[in-house]
This record gives C-alpha cells, sequence and structure tokens, in this order.
DNA sequence: TATTGTTATACTCTATAACTATA
DNA sequence: TATAGTTATAGAGTATAACAATA
C-alpha cells in the first residue's frame, strides 16, 4: 500500500453516490423519460405504449404473450396497453386459425402512422436532449448501453 | 443525396426501438435497479432509501427539503423516506436553533455503518452487472451519464 | 398438465393540493 | 407572503395469484 492516506478511502472504487454508474443511469434515465412524456404532450404515448406499438409495428402477428416477454413485463400487465391502443384503434386483437389461445396483434394503418409520427418526434427529443453531446458520443453511449443488455444474467 | 435507396429509411437516425438511446437506457437501468434489490435482498435498501441515506451522509445536517431538491423529488415524497430511515435509527431529526420550521437530518453511528456496508454491496453488484466491460469502458459509460445529466434544461 | 388471455388485487414510487407552524 | 414539514389522495407502473378457454 504506497498510496497516501487520503485516497485510501476510494481504493476500491466509488465510496460516492456521483461514482456509481447505477445512480448516474437513473438520473440520466428520468431526464430522458421526463424529456420523452414532454415531447408527446397531452393524449400522447408513454414510454410502454409507444414500445408495443414500436414492437407491434415490427413484429406484426406477435402474440401478447411474446410481446410481454420481448418487453419484460408479465403478460397480465400487457393487457392494459393493447386495450388502451385498440381503443384508439391503432391494434387490432386478431384470431388465430389452428390456436384458438392466441391473440395476433396486428397494427392498423393509423396505428403505423401514428408510429411513424410518433417515432419521429421521439428523434427530435433525443437531438435536444442529447445537444450537447457528438454523435461519436451518442454512439459510443448506446453501444455501452446495448453491452450492459447484453451481460444481464436472468 | 447520394446514398441507395435502401439506407434512405434511416437517413435522420433511429427508425427502430433498439437504435434509440432512451429506449436501451430504460432497458440498462432495469437490470441494473433489479440487481440492486437482489444485492440488497430482504430488509435492504430500496434504492431511494439508499440514495438518501447516502446524501444525508455527505451531507449532514442537510435539511429534508434540500434534500428533496438534490434528489429530484418532492419534499412530500420524502417524508416517508425518512420516517424508514429513522424508525431504523440510521438518522435523526435535528432541531435547528434559528429557525424553528427545518429538520436538520444527521446520521447516526448506525446509519454510518450501514451506509458504508450498503455501499460495499452495491460496489460489489456494479462489478457485477458491468463484468463484461474494461475499467476503460465503465469509466466512458460513467462520463457519458453524466454528460447527459450536464445537458438536463430544467 | 400447460399455455393464453384476463381479472382482481396490492404494492411501490411519485405528484398535487391543502394544512400547520413558523419566518 | 413565503417556506418547511406534513398529511391525504390519486395516478402510473408493476407483480402475484387465480380463473376460463383451449391446447
Amino acid at each position: 500500500m504506497s498510496k497516501h492516506a487520503l485516497e485510501e478511502a476510494s481504493d476500491n472504487g466509488a465510496t460516492d453516490l456521483e461514482d456509481l454508474i447505477g445512480y448516474n443511469l437513473k438520473r440520466a434515465y428520468i431526464i430522458v423519460q421526463s424529456g420523452f412524456r414532454d415531447a408527446q404532450g397531452e393524449g400522447g404515448f408513454s414510454p410502454r405504449v409507444f414500445t408495443a406499438l414500436a414492437l407491434t409495428v415490427k413484429f406484426p402477428n406477435i402474440t401478447q404473450s411474446a410481446l410481454a416477454r420481448k418487453m419484460g413485463i408479465e403478460r397480465s400487465g400487457l393487457v392494459a396497453i393493447v386495450d388502451e391502443l385498440e381503443s384508439k384503434a391503432l391494434l387490432a386483437r386478431a384470431r388465430v386459425p389452428g390456436d384458438r389461445r392466441v391473440q395476433a396483434l396486428v397494427p392498423t394503418e393509423a396505428g403505423q402512422q401514428a408510429y411513424d409520427a410518433a417515432m419521429a418526434s421521439v428523434r427530435a427529443h433525443e437531438q435536444d436532449v442529447f445537444s450537447n453531446m457528438s454523435e461519436s458520443e451518442k454512439k459510443t453511449l448506446l453501444d455501452l448501453l446495448r453491452k450492459v443488455r447484453k451481460n444481464e444474467v436472468s
């Protein structure tokens, strides 16, 4: 141990909240989510509803259980989300021949358009909230966040 | 516009959820927070209680209003958090001579020790959840997350 | 027996509004 | 008038457990 006494306190990493990745991740996420809601405005999509619509557009005919799994939530929690999107006629629950238990989720034309518009607004919001970062820095952040996800044990 | 037609769809950035920083931020945060709770175990600190204790240790005699501001929550929401920490005798609400409205939060000896132990466990958890990343990558991620926070408008 | 969608229910986190006691 | 702490209340978001229909 050749370090000075004053340095010993942080020998093994963070002793301060501000040095924790998790803490900074939370604070950054709160900022981005809050901006997302502002960008969507009154009657706009909440993050989870936007995610559900986006995945339905990307994977048409996905079942509710599969969508819940992809979103990382319980399938019971998805019911209200799909109800909301169906009530706005942005997607439909379609019967599947061959397995009468499942409901295939299919985006409507209006759903596709609403998704495109919402995505444009989200992109504009991200331009704004990350406006102090270069394209290269944003790419690095994206890659590192993906790497965190990739290491998930579950 | 010299790009191929197939590339035009993503000319201005993300068209896919997976290309949004916000979405990846959320997913990464859920993983880290969930691991935090597992690491703390039964009867352990929730993220927000840990944060409140950490800030009280760092800034002894901070008022409840100031702590709430630092945490980014309403002061009404802090009451239950401080109640919990006080009921476990980890901090005390102290009267302040000169202004009888305020309550200065002071960590107890047990609070300091509980904080040290919890922080050690959080550090171990972060070693684990970011085990596929180099020290350099973790440092970069931390710096970029701080940069996001630094750009906050509000 | 297992799975899909659903309902009922409860818990956590947070916000808003109003109250009190002070300043 | 304004601020600190508090209470009451409501709204998201999520989870668990149970159920009917179907496999």
